[in-house]
RNA sequence: GCGGCUGUGGCGAAGUGGUUAACGCAUCGGAUUGUGGUUCCGACAUUCGUGGGUUCGAUUCCCAUCAGCCGCCCCA
């Protein structure tokens, strides 16, 4: 064998880019109907980008990141999500000046990170992402969340979770973090290894923990929703209720935290609840992340996202046998005897598909019966059959596939004869 | 980064320490010579993931490596 394709990654073969045609479609129209705007930001950055960005104690920087010098010395990075780039270019391109806004853009891309491949997780995979950057409206939020349940459902899936949560602003997310560590360091040594260094670094997650589910001090663990501020539980009861405005489900989980660093206020997943799914059930993720572009070096923007991973949504389509409705079939092929007639039927599929028509055409000089079969492989509505003797009278045969009936036609007119067919 | 399972022709899948490695699907050809989706007959190809080792001899045993699948961590 050859060279191999690189571990994680795949090749997205004839059969299943029409899939992700028509899903990516559906987002495109989807986006122009809520009005976000495509941006299409590199593929790599400079890697201080997602230190700052995304935040060097997340997992993603710390184990997950393509990092590699260029020849020029520069530290540069693939891309492990979108919104450092999205927000880097908002500020560089000074978007926070342009006559509309909020800025609402989105993004279909792959992303990259370092990683053991599993069902639903790859090493280059692809996202379709919105950001909302300039507003601070909790009807934003609404919208945003909206947008990702619509997606899905347009696309047919029923079995959808969405789980949101509040992780408060800034005072209210140290004072809770406080409390936590208050509440576990002093019985730490009963907790299992991760949830220990989870302490420090981000004791949020000991309440996600599978091990230590039943340990007595999670029942009594303190609640974001208890250390939320005025303002943050203001701002996240306006959230719900726009949602319950808008009859889309959620429920709310005070443990749901999101792994990156510059979330804040609204944080919200989208998960499958398919059986046989697998272990990983998230399909979408995302929430507010006010603040990030001042660190970034931009003014002071708030801004709201999601992103999803197109793979995870086939698997889930796979998982709810959702069939896509895929255009199929072509409109005509010619099946052609001998090498006048063969040539003919160039300049015949030529035409045909210039007026627009799909049209296929045999070019391995098979027999009439192998050209049929193919024929009907491609589930060809008509075929046209040119042997030399309709070419010596200037006829042609054009047969129905479906009923089976032929008719013969004037080669003149052919392609006049076949556009009335279809009308 | 850690653990489990797996790796045979385009695909699916048997099998053995030793002459020609089953079978199914697909493909191609044929069944009164120019017409499809059924049936019948026939044909075709493989470094048995890769590299080493044990052995008179390995696809089958051992080691390594690569890759896939599944799970942990974490996430899209």
């Amino acid at each position: 064998m050859g060279i191999q394709i690189p571990r994680g990654t795949q090749d997205l073969l004839p059969g299943q880019t029409e899939i992700w045609q028509y899903i990516e479609n559906t987002a495109r129209e989807l986006c122009r109907r809520y009005q976000y705007k495509e941006i299409r930001t590199p593929i790599f950055e400079h890697t201080e980008l997602f230190l700052r960005g995304v935040g060097d104690t997340t997992d993603i920087v710390q184990k997950e990141m393509y990092t590699f010098q260029d020849r020029g010395g520069r530290d540069l990075t693939l891309r492990p999500e979108g919104t450092a780039s999205v927000v880097r270019s908002y500020i560089e391109n000074k978007m926070f000046g342009h006559p509309s806004q909020p800025v609402k853009l989105y993004y279909i891309g792959q992303m990259f990170r370092y990683e053991r491949p599993q069902a639903g997780r790859f090493r280059q995979f692809v996202q379709f992402g919105i950001e909302a950057l300039g507003s601070k409206d909790p009807a934003i939020d609404a919208e945003v969340l909206a947008l990702a349940m619509s997606l899905y459902q347009e696309l047919g899936l029923k079995k959808l979770k969405l789980v949101i949560n509040s992780l408060g602003d800034s005072e209210s997310r140290i004072a809770h973090r406080n409390a936590l560590i208050n509440h576990f360091e002093p019985r730490i040594g009963e907790f299992c290894s991760d949830c220990q260094n989870r302490l420090q670094k981000n004791p949020l997650r000991i309440l996600d923990c599978k091990k230590d589910h039943d340990h007595e001090l999670m029942k009594t663990a303190p609640s974001i929703i208890d250390y939320l501020n005025e303002e943050s539980r203001t701002y996240f009861d306006k959230v719900k209720q726009h949602l319950t405005d808008l009859e889309i489900e959620f429920v709310e989980d005070p443990t749901l935290v999101r792994g990156l660093d510059y979330y804040n206020h609204t944080a919200f997943e989208i998960m499958s609840e398919a059986e046989g799914f697998g272990a990983i059930t998230t399909l979408a993720g995302g929430g507010r992340y006010n603040g990030l572009a001042e660190s970034l070096g931009g003014p002071e923007t708030p801004g709201i996202g999601f992103a999803l991973s197109i793979e995870r949504l086939i698997a889930a389509l796979q998982a709810e046998n959702v069939e896509l409705p895929i255009e199929q079939g072509i409109d005509c092929y010619f099946v052609s005897l001998g090498d006048a007639a063969r040539d003919y039927t160039v300049k015949l599929a030529y035409q045909l598909r210039n007026s627009g028509f799909t049209v296929e055409k045999d070019y391995l000089d098979r027999k009439v019966k192998a050209q049929f079969k193919s024929a009907d492989r491609l589930e060809a509505r008509y075929v046209a059959v040119l042997g030399d003797d309709e070419l010596a009278n200037n006829k042609i045969n054009l047969k129905n596939m479906a009923t089976g009936e032929q008719v013969e036609l004037d080669l003149a007119t052919f392609i006049e004869q076949f556009k009335k067919l279809q009308a």
